[in-house]
Parts: C-alpha cells; sequence; structure tokens
RNA sequence: GGGCACUUAGCUCAGUCUGGACAGAGUGCUUGGCUUCGGACCAAGUUGCCGCGGGUUCAAAUCCUGCAGUGCCCA
C-alpha cells in the first residue's frame, strides 16, 4: 500500500504545485522521522521559499490548503509542522494491507515481462570454494532473487573460464603427476579436494623445478593453450575432464548455500563457435583499435582509462576479455538486461569491457555491475593455489555445528512443548548455521571489505538471521495453535486499534516498496535491514496484543489475520535472502 | 606514480545515490520482566569532533574539493 499511497501523494502534490505555477522537479518527499504519525512529508517549502517571495511556513500552509484529502487514494490528512508538510494515511490504508497480507506471495512485484541474466561467482575451477569468494554466491542469489520477485524474468548464469592458463596448467598438472607424487591428502570426500592437489602441486612444479623441465612443463601448457585457441577437438575433451570434475565439485558445495544456477557457460563456447573471432575482426575495424607492440589493443583514453586494452597477441591468439566481450553479446542477444556480479579486482576489467561492448554499437545501459570487496583473513589473502584460506564448507559446518549445540542447550528452556524429534534438531541446525553465514553477508554493504573471523561470522546473537527466523518460528507457532483460518470477510480491521498493531502494519505495507527499491539499486542488503526492522514492529506487537488468548473473537481473529500477513511478509524477506524460514526453532 | 572504493558509538553495522525535523540499530555495560500465544524475546538507562581541513546551501553524515589511513587495481 505504500506503493500507491506515495504515487497517489506524489500526483497530488504536484498538482497543488502546478495549479500556482510552481516548479515540480523536486518534490522533496520523505519519509518523515519515526514519532511523528505522519506517513510522508515534503520539504519541498525550503526550495520555494525565495522563488515564492514567503517563509516556508506560510507556503507549506497553501499548498496543504490546496490538497483535497478526500480526492486522493488513502490520504486521510494534510497537514503542516512548520515548513514541512506532513501525509497521513487513512483507515483503507491499513486495512488494505491486511487483505493484502493474506497472500502467500505478498510482496511480489507484477510480472515486468524483462529478461535479465544474473552472472555470479564465476570463479576459476581450480578448486573447492573458500570464503573469500563466498560473498559472491551469497550476493548474487539475492541479487537474482530479489528481481525474480520484483517482477523480472531471471536467468542465473555461472560464466566458467575454461580457456584460461590457469585450467592449461591444471590440465598438464593432472595428467602428468600420479597419486603418490601429491604430498597431502584430500582435506575433504570431494572431488575438488582431490583434484586440486595436482593443481597445487603443478604450480609448485612451476617454481622450484629445474629450469629445464619448468622449460619442458612451460611447452605442454603452451600447447594445450594453442590446442583450444585452434579448436582441437582432443585438446577440447582433455581440458574438459579436469574442468567438468572441478566445477562438479564446487557445484555441490554452492548447492549447500543453497545457491543454484540455470546455465554453466563456457568461455570455451565463444571460442568454437567463431563469435570470438568475428568480434576481434570487428574491433579491428573500429577507429579505436592499433596494432603496436605485436598486439592489437583498444585504446581507451576517451573512456577514461590510460592503459591500452590488448585484445588479440600477436600469434592470433584471443584474450580472456575478448572472449567475455563474446559472452556479453552474446547475452544481449538473448536478454535484454545483464547484471554481473564480481569483485572489486574486477572492476578495471569490467569498465573496459563495457568501454569495448559501446565501441562496437551496444547498448551498454542493459549492463549493470554489482561490487564487492574481498574478504581478507586476518593475516592476509586467501589463495587456492597456495592452499591457503578458510573454506566455504568448513565454515558450513562449523556454523551448523555451533547452531546444534544453541539448539541442544535450549532445549530444557523451551517453553513450547512440541517435542522436537532428532530431525527436527537437525533441521533447525542447518536451517539457522546456513541463514547466519548467508545473513552475516548480505546485510552488509557489499562495498565495504570484511576480515573474516570464525567468532564474528558466527555471532547468533546481535542483528543476525536466529532473530528474524524466531520471528517467523513465532508466527507459525501462534497459526498452528489457532486450528482455525478466519475468512476474510469476518475479519473487521476496525478493531485492530492498538499502536502496536497500527505500526506492524505500517511496516508491512512498506514491504512491496521496499523490494522495489531494493531491486531497482541491486541492493539485497536494504531487505535485511527491513527484516530486523519488521522483527522489532512484529515482537512489540506480540508483547502487547495477545492473539489466542484475545477475549473478543473478533479481536482475535483480526489479530490471527495480522500473523498472517506477518509470516507472509518475513517469510518472502528470507526468501530472498536466501535465508531458511524455520517452522519451528 | 596513476585510478577506484572504504572511514559513523569501545566493537559490528544501517543511514550517503535523491541534502531537510533532535544522527539510528545491535553488541557491550547498568537495571528490570516468564501463574503468559514460543525468553534465540522484551522494556529502561548509558555510549558520538559522522576520519581531518576547506567550500556550496536557508539547511551537509549526505554534494564539491584538498589531505590522511585502509583495501583493491594498472606496468
Amino acid at each position: 500500500m505504500f506503493r500507491a499511497f506515495h504515487a497517489a501523494v506524489t500526483e497530488a502534490l504536484t498538482a497543488a504545485l502546478s495549479a500556482r505555477d510552481l516548479p515540480t522537479d523536486d518534490l522533496g518527499l520523505e519519509e518523515p522521522p519515526e514519532d511523528l504519525p505522519a506517513t510522508l512529508a515534503s520539504s519541498v517549502a525550503f526550495r520555494l521559499a525565495s522563488e515564492v517571495g514567503a517563509p516556508p511556513p506560510q507556503i507549506a500552509a497553501e499548498i496543504a490548503g490546496e490538497i483535497d484529502a478526500a480526492e486522493i487514494a488513502y490520504l486521510g490528512d494534510v497537514t503542516t509542522q512548520g515548513p514541512y508538510i506532513n501525509f497521513h494515511t487513512d483507515e483503507a490504508y491499513l486495512a488494505e494491507t491486511l487483505i493484502a497480507g493474506q497472500e502467500t506471495t505478498y510482496g511480489a512485484l507484477a510480472s515486468k515481462d524483462e529478461r535479465v541474466v544474473v552472472e555470479h561467482t564465476s570463479a576459476n575451477p581450480t578448486g573447492p570454494v573458500h570464503v573469500g569468494r563466498a560473498r559472491n554466491p551469497i550476493l548474487g542469489d539475492a541479487v537474482a532473487n530479489v528481481l525474480s520477485f520484483a517482477g523480472y524474468d531471471v536467468d542465473r548464469h555461472y560464466y566458467v573460464n575454461d580457456a584460461g592458463r590457469q585450467m592449461a596448467v591444471f590440465t598438464w598438472a593432472y595428467e602428468t603427476f600420479a597419486e603418490d607424487e601429491l604430498d597431502e591428502e584430500p582435506a575433504r570426500d570431494r572431488i575438488e579436494y582431490d583434484l586440486v592437489r595436482y593443481y597445487r602441486r603443478g604450480n609448485a612444479y612451476l617454481e622450484t623445478a629445474d629450469p629445464n623441465d619448468v622449460d619442458a612443463a612451460e611447452a605442454e601448457i603452451a600447447s594445450i593453450l594453442q590446442g583450444l585457441e585452434a579448436g582441437d577437438e582432443e585438446t577440447y575433451e582433455r581440458v574438459k575432464t579436469v574442468v567438468d570434475q572441478v566445477l562438479g565439485g564446487m557445484k555441490a558445495c554452492l548447492s549447500r548455500l543453497p545457491a543454484t544456477f540455470d546455465q554453466f557457460v563456457k568461455e570455451t563456447q565463444f571460442m568454437l563457435d567463431g563469435s570470438t573471432t568475428d568480434l576481434a575482426d570487428r574491433l579491428k575495424e573500429t577507429p579505436y583499435a592499433v596494432y603496436e607492440d605485436d598486439a592489437w589493443q583498444l585504446e581507451l583514453d576517451e573512456f577514461g582509462f590510460e592503459k591500452n586494452l590488448v585484445f588479440l597477441r600477436s600469434d592470433g591468439t584471443s584474450l580472456y576479455t575478448t572472449r567475455d566481450l563474446a559472452h556479453h553479446e552474446w547475452k544481449f542477444d538473448n536478454y535484454d538486461r545483464a547484471v554481473t556480479v564480481l569483485g572489486e579486482d574486477h572492476k578495471l576489467q569490467a569498465g573496459q569491457l563495457q568501454a569495448a561492448l559501446s565501441i562496437l554499437g551496444n547498448d551498454v545501459s542493459q549492463l549493470d555491475d554489482v561490487i564487492y570487496s574481498y574478504v581478507n583473513l586476518p593475516d592476509g589473502k586467501m589463495s587456492t593455489r597456495r592452499g591457503t584460506g578458510v573454506m566455504l564448507d568448513d565454515l558450513l559446518d562449523e556454523s551448523i555445528d555451533r547452531a546444534r549445540n544453541e539448539v541442544e542447550t535450549r532445549l530444557d528452556d523451551r517453553i513450547r512443548d512440541d517435542n522436537l524429534t532428532e530431525d527436527d534438531i537437525e533441521r533447525i541446525a542447518h536451517q539457522v548455521g546456513i541463514g547466519a553465514v548467508r545473513y552475516d553477508i548480505v546485510s552488509k554493504q557489499p562495498t565495504k571489505a570484511i576480515t573474516f573471523e570464525w567468532d564474528r561470522a558466527l555471532d547468533f546473537e546481535a542483528q543476525s538471521a536466529p532473530y528474524v527466523q524466531y520471528v517467523h518460528a513465532r508466527c507459525c507457532g501462534i497459526l498452528a495453535e489457532a486450528d482455525t483460518t478466519p475468512s476474510l470477510e469476518d475479519i473487521d480491521p476496525a478493531v485492530l486499534t492498538e499502536p502496536e498493531t497500527e505500526q506492524l502494519l505500517r511496516t508491512i505495507a512498506r514491504f512491496p516498496a521496499i523490494v522495489e527499491d531494493a531491486a531497482d539499486e541491486l541492493k539485497p542488503h536494504r531487505v535485511a535491514t527491513y527484516t530486523r526492522e519488521f522483527g522489532e514492529s512484529f515482537n512489540a506487537f506480540y508483547r502487547e496484543c495477545p492473539v489466542l488468548t484475545a477475549g473478543e473473537p473478533e479481536i482475535r481473529d483480526a489479530r490471527l489475520a495480522v500473523v498472517s500477513a506477518s509470516k507472509h511478509t518475513i517469510a518472502n524477506a528470507l526468501s530472498i535472502l536466501g535465508v531458511a524460514a524455520p517452522e519451528s526453532m
């Protein structure tokens, strides 16, 4: 309802200003401080003071007088407080919020008939997913979720860099070394933990072996890269053997979050189908192309990049970015919009990519990047090659273990006698443990750097997932106990008179606007911030307004409807964040 | 050397895009609340040169600019 109210007020205020021949480009609409009863406010009077030649409070009063509240949807009253014009909602605003909230899909926006591809994670298939990379699938999944919930038709892609030097090194190492030449046991019984040992062994060899042996190895690695470039079938199969196995393991790890994908798009696809070659030919024809230092380059200083972008080596082989350009044109062919979630270390590359795409005549306004900062360890970076870092699997295991302990120690304190089974405990441990990790990451602004510390990442207190999940479980508990679902016709919203109920309904009313905003801005953390506000509103309601034990049947039924709307709201908010909504905990 | 980001309470963070009403949460610390629909909860108190300096504005945590610290990138 907040969206409708906002639209109605915008229209009314615009009309009021136009009627007096005043500018309507900046309405100064904002949400007033919490302790004020108004739902929207305008500070437009400040800006008009010099133009009109009157003090702001007087202007505010005149504009307010211009608006007939009775004619505007959901508008109950227009008041002024000094220079501010305050807009108050009417009874229908809360009543219709209550009705809208009965839908299980509450908050979902109308379908937009727009195809969006969200590319995220796209980590090179070199080994187990570590925590340094985990921000990407968690953020990316939430971005895709919020866009989907906001009505876009979303596909999730993982772009597989299977044509780079890393994969050539891996393939060579995998074929060269025998199991007994590896100096460690797999850290975990899954394929990528097994195979990464070859990758590490290979890299160590290249750093420490006799120079002649290294040269021989490098020749083999170069031949793999050339084979890929030439479209050699056998070379593709060799690399594929390694890539698909490692990727399978990484996929299994990511599915624990869960982060799933509609497609794994391989870089080699754009070498095989000739699109990379075509693209390079087209780049050569542009006025930005130069041949310098034995390489084809693009001069991008016009776009703010001092350094040239090399797109073809002297031997005619393409580079990572060239193939990614072909990849992006392919996205543009198949989607209306492309969103890419990537670490700040790829920011320059992304900028150059965008410049090159625009040189090629693409509409780059359909391209959006979501940039996040790296997750570091207190004493340095995480690296798959060197084998440093905390693995995502270990973080999730530890979090689940701690959550299980938490459930078990709380078991005796439970007031509710619902006799949790062993299966329940395990379910809750997973929901809370994994939810806490996701929530911790998704609730922060992606641009801020994170230093990983166990205790901080696994803190179940504070503004964390369990707090919000608990609200959902509470809703479920009450609804289950009620065992009757009053029909909408029986509900009279007018009996909901307590300020806590009103505050809760107001919070519920804002949810669709939060979804819209988070989707427009590609900022899922806004939804996380909202879940905390929601939790506070709900808990205040819970404290002051008994539902099942409410005396009057009308009040009980109406409050049940509030709980039901609350459940839908918080369940949907959690699902956007990718955090499980437990029925009990 | 150049570019991009970040800096808000002891700690972890919202708020910054789009300037507006006394700068918000959690945690910590000091208190209080289960004859009760779920205490992983709630209530009260405490905590601030919004990194520093300048500028724009009726109004700046928010916009511009210089500087510092931190992170990332470029050869």
